[in-house]
DNA sequence: AATGAATGAGCCTTCATTCAT
DNA sequence: AATGAATGAAGGCTCATTCAT
C-alpha cells in the first residue's frame, strides 16, 4: 500500500509485460535483457532491479500467461449456462483475432521446448493442465447432473477435451493458411461429441 | 560407391543423430557445436568439416526426424488393410516406449518454438503436415469406396484427426504421470469416430 | 558537461590510443581485441561497449592519426611565413625522432594494404590527401602571389611534393641503416626544387 | 632435368602464381591456403606439399614480385643509351595498364605493413632496394663519365631517385581518380632534374 | 530508484596444419 | 604426388550479471 510497493508491482508487471511482447515476437533464446528493458521503456539496470535474472522474467511472464488464459477460460465458461456450451467456449480461445491470445502460441511452444528439461516447468505445466482441467470436469459434472452427458469418467474426459484442444490450437497457429477458423470450430465440436459419447465413458 | 561419398554420408549421418540426442536431451539452445562433436565422437572442427553452421545441423536434425517419424506412420499405415485401423494405426505412434519416438517430442517443441519466428521453418512444418494429412486422407477415401466411412470433407477430416493425434501426443508426453496410454488410445478413438460422423462432414 | 559524455568520450581516445600502439606495433592483423584492452587497461567487454567490433576500432585509430598528422602539418606551415620554407616544413614530418609521428608509419601501411581492398578505406584516403594537399597548393600560390614562385599549375605541383614527401618518409622509415636524416631532408629540398621550376610548371 | 625435379618447380610456381592474385586480390590476410589451392587449381593438401606454411607461401610471392620487378627495371634500363633515359625509364614501371605491375601495388603495401614488425622482410626489403638503387646509380655513374651528368653522390641520387619514384607510383595508385599518368610522369622528371642538379650534388 | 559502465564467461566460426590413404 | 578428412588453437562477438554512482 506504501507508494513503493506499488511502484514495484507497477514497474514488475511492466516488465513482465515488455518480456512477454518480446519473447512472442523473437523467442525466448533471441531476445536479450536489454531488448526487454528497451521495450519496457527502462534500462537494462532498472530491469535487474526488479528480477534477478533474466530466468526469472521468463518465469514470470509465462506465469503470466498461464494465468491470464485459465482467467479468460473461465470467464468464457461462465457466459454460458448450458453444459455443452460451457466445454464449448473454450474454443473461443482459438482467439479469431485476439492478440492477447495468439500472441500466447510463441510463448507456449518455448515454455514446451523448456519443459522438458527443466523439472520447474513441468510443475507450473502440469499445474496448469489441471486447473483447466478441473473447469472442463465441472462443466462435465454438471452435464451429467442435469442429464445433458453420461459421463463415467468426467476426468479423463476433461482431460481429452482439454488436450484436443491444444492440437487444434497449435495446427491452426502453425498452419493458419491450410486451416480456417471454421475448420477448427467444427472439429472441436465433431472430436467434443466423439469424447462425450464414446468409450472413455462408457461403464 | 566412392569410399569418399560413403564416409560423408555416414559422417553426416552420424553428427545428425549425436546432434538429435543433444538436442532431444538439453533443448536446441543448451548445446553447442562441441558437445554435438563429443557426442558423435569427433571435434569441433570435424563437426564444421561437414556442416557449415550450428543452424545447418539444426536443421538437418529436423528434417531427419521428420522424415523418421513420416516413414514410421507410413509404415504402420500399411500394416492394416481395414480404413479404421489405418486411422487409428498413427495411435502407435504415441510411441509406448519407443525411444525412436519419444526423442522426438522435445526436437519437436524447439521446432515449433522456433518457426514461429523462422519462415522456412514453417514451411518445413507445412509440408510435414501435408504429407501427413495425405496418408490419412487416403485412408478415408479407401473407407468411403468400401462404406466403412461416409465423409464429404476427407480432407478437412484428416487435418483434424492429424491435429488431434498431436494435441493427445503432447500432453501425454508433457504430463506423462497423470495421463496413462490407455487414456491416449481411448481418447484418440473416441475423438476420430467424432470426427468421422460428425458436422464436418453433413453433406 | 555531463560527466558521463565526458567518460565516454575519454574511454574512447584511451582505448583509439591503446589500439594505435598496439597496431603499430604489431600490425593490425597481429593484434586482438584482448590485447587492445589490456593495453588500454579495460576488459575485452570494456572495448566491445565503446566500439562495436575491431574494425570500428581499427577505422578510428586510422581516422585518429590522419587527424594528428594533418594538424601537425598545419601547425608545422604555420611556424613559416616564406612560402618556400613553408613546403620545406613538411619535411619536418620525418620526424626525427618523435615518437608521435614514427609510430605512425606501421599504421598507414596497413592502412594501405587494407585500402586496396576496401573503398571505403580508398575514401578516408582520397580526403585525407586532398586536405594535405591543398595545404601545400595554398603556399604555393602565396609563393606565386610574393614573386618566389612561378608556379603554372599549383594543384599538380602541390600534389607531387606531397607524393614525393611520402616516398622518401617511406624508405627513410623501413630502411633506416641506409638513409641517414640528411639525405631525407637534402632530396626532399632538390626534388621540391626540380618540381616547382620544372616542365610541370611550364605553361 | 628428372621429371620429378621439373614438376616441383613447376608446380611451385603455379601456386605461386596463383597465390600472387589472391594477395593482390584480397590481401595477404584476407586469404586462406585453400582460397590459394583453388586459385591454383589444386587441393589444400596439394599446395602443403610444396610449401610447408602459409608463411612460406607469402615469403616466396614477395621474393617472386620482387625479382620480377627488379627484371623489369633492368630490361627497361637496357633499352635505352643516353644515362637521363636511363634514370627515366623506371617511370614505365607506374605500368599504364600492364597488369603484371599493378598487380604488384597490393602486395607491396602488404609486405611493407610485415615488414615493420619482420626482420626479415626488412631485410629483403633492403636487398631489394639495394639492388634497384645499383642499378640506378650505374646508369649516374655512366652520366657522370660521358659528360651529361655532374653528380658527387651518385649513391645518395640513385637511393632518392627511387624513393621518389615509390612516392609517386603509390600515390598514382592508390588515388588514380585524381592524378593522371601524365602528372606521375612529368612529376618525376622534375623531380629525377631537380635531384641531379641540387645541392645533394654540390660539392 | 534507476542508470549504464564494466566484466568475463561462453560460443560460434575460421583456418593453418597434420596425416592417413 | 595429391587429396581432403580431421584436429584444435585462436579470436571476435554476445550478453547475463555485477556494481558504483
Amino acid at each position: 500500500m506504501s507508494s513503493n510497493a506499488q511502484r514495484e508491482v507497477l514497474r514488475r508487471a511492466q516488465i513482465v509485460d515488455a518480456a512477454l511482447r518480446e519473447i512472442s515476437a523473437k523467442g525466448m533464446n533471441n531476445i536479450t535483457v536489454e531488448s526487454i528493458a528497451k521495450a519496457a521503456g527502462l534500462s537494462k539496470g532498472g530491469v535487474t532491479h526488479y528480477f534477478k535474472s533474466k530466468d526469472d522474467i521468463c518465469e514470470a511472464v509465462f506465469q503470466s500467461f498461464f494465468d491470464f488464459i485459465f482467467q479468460r477460460s473461465k470467464h468464457n465458461i461462465d457466459l454460458y449456462s448450458d453444459p455443452l456450451s460451457k466445454l464449448l467456449s473454450f474454443g473461443w480461445l482459438y482467439n479469431w483475432g485476439d492478440p492477447d491470445v495468439s500472441t500466447g502460441y510463441p510463448l507456449l511452444f518455448d515454455f514446451m521446448a523448456e519443459a522438458c528439461h527443466k523439472e520447474s516447468y513441468r510443475a507450473i505445466f502440469h499445474e496448469w493442465v489441471n486447473n483447466w482441467v478441473a473447469l472442463l470436469k465441472d462443466a462435465i459434472i454438471e452435464g451429467n447432473n442435469d442429464g445433458t452427458f453420461n459421463c463415467s469418467d468426467p476426468d479423463a474426459t476433461a482431460k481429452a477435451i482439454s488436450a484436443v484442444y491444444h492440437g487444434l490450437a497449435v495446427r491452426w497457429y502453425l498452419d493458419r493458411d491450410s486451416h480456417s477458423t471454421q475448420w477448427t470450430i467444427t472439429s472441436f465440436t465433431d472430436a467434443i461429441n466423439g469424447l462425450l459419447t464414446g468409450s472413455l465413458n462408457k461403464i
